[in-house]
DNA sequence: GTGGTCTAGACCACG
DNA sequence: GTGGTCTAGACCACC
């Protein structure tokens, strides 16, 4: 999994880098049960301060995107509970975005076309598989 | 229109004032013509600084939402421009989302039916009229 | 000549005004000598308050472009006199101006170009026949 | 590189300021991936608030002439995208200069030696080794 | 340390 | 009347 960090960016670090982890596991690319790297590693090999990584991991260990194991460091959750707080939190997120992109001057037809195109491209089958 | 703020959220004040008016835009409690509140009196209403009210306008003025005409103020603008920048970086934080809905165990086709949800409920009708 | 106002933008009117009035004398549309219309007339066909007409007017003789004649209202100046406080003036705007231009990429020779081709189309001849 | 403000100018003090860091960036006075000084640090010689400079620095960034690394703060853009629209209007304010030099006095030849002028001695060279 | 946000006032330009 | 600018402080998020 490669992981890109725009330091110019106005999103925090550890925003991008959550970010970019969450999506390297849709993707597949890194798998259910792998282990992300230490904290000391990546931080050194992205250059950035050991806190940032630190926050990074306390952020998905919380969202349930991993599980910190003492022994063995971050590993992906094979759980993917359903949990409503967080998905409220999502489809609100989700309503703005298609009114902003209704707003731009795209209809319903177009709106959902581009939902589909996205959705195909989901790497949901890995994942089910696993659960 | 009724704007909610809260002060206690990590998110900037100017940032949710300005996802508050979006959204009221988007559901059509504001038509396309219609005048904003002016700043010092939505400043007043919210019990926020004038110049934050100002910040989200200057936002707001930027994304093409709203036009400040110096004669009556901010009016909400008929145009709706297409623009490509704004429609890649929506769709990547779309990508990401949906990503999430994935990773926390919707299927695809409960992800569309979520994604259909929301788009029925878009008000684009009232706003394809007006334009 | 035709007049065009955007009442959105950011420029005061009075500068827009000011601005597209000493476009139509360089592009010849209004010539040596000829009249401008009546504050009240200008004002009440672009819907504007005479106080703003006036203010463009004012501008426009202070700058040498128009002399305000009592008896028959604002007329077009034959004098083209090089000031050199104005000429200054200009000089530093078109050096911001280009070095802008120059930032954005482009080349010595681009910007050349650029510039020959908008002194091409200036419509000079008719205003030095006049002189 | 020196920055002056002028108090009593009619142009607001960001805006003079933005416009002093394109020169100086132009004049090669301070050069690509060097860093300008903190807000408070500019804002404190300069004897503005640090609103102000705030202000400046989001609109070059805006712009694409610097960048804010989360890091070490501003710094100047290697970036010098052409861009279309901006292009257009720097062009639309070049017709508007240039016509009134011509309405000064100045024919197509004069003209064209004040750009050419101009042209000369902007720093590119400087700009396109760093590139 | 950095920039980002915010306040409670104030004054100005514009129309 | 409107929005735009500015000040002198303050606190916060990030790294």
């Amino acid at each position: 999994m490669l992981l890109k960090i725009d330091m110019t960016s106005k999103t925090p670090i550890y925003v991008q880098l959550r970010n970019e982890i969450v999506m390297g596991i849709g993707k597949g690319e890194i798998k259910i049960g792998e282990s992300l790297p230490t904290v000391r590693q990546l931080s050194q090999d992205l250059g950035v301060n050991t806190m940032t990584v630190n926050k990074t991991y306390s952020i998905l260990k919380e969202e349930g995107f991993i599980e910190i194991d003492r022994r063995h460091g971050a590993k992906i959750s094979p759980k993917s509970n359903k949990n409503n707080d967080y998905t409220n939190k999502i489809e609100s997120e989700l309503l703005l975005l298609l009114t902003q992109v209704n707003l731009k001057g795209y209809n319903k037809v177009e709106i959902l076309e581009i939902c589909k195109n996205i959705i195909e491209n989901l790497n949901i089958n890995e994942i089910e598989v696993k659960v």
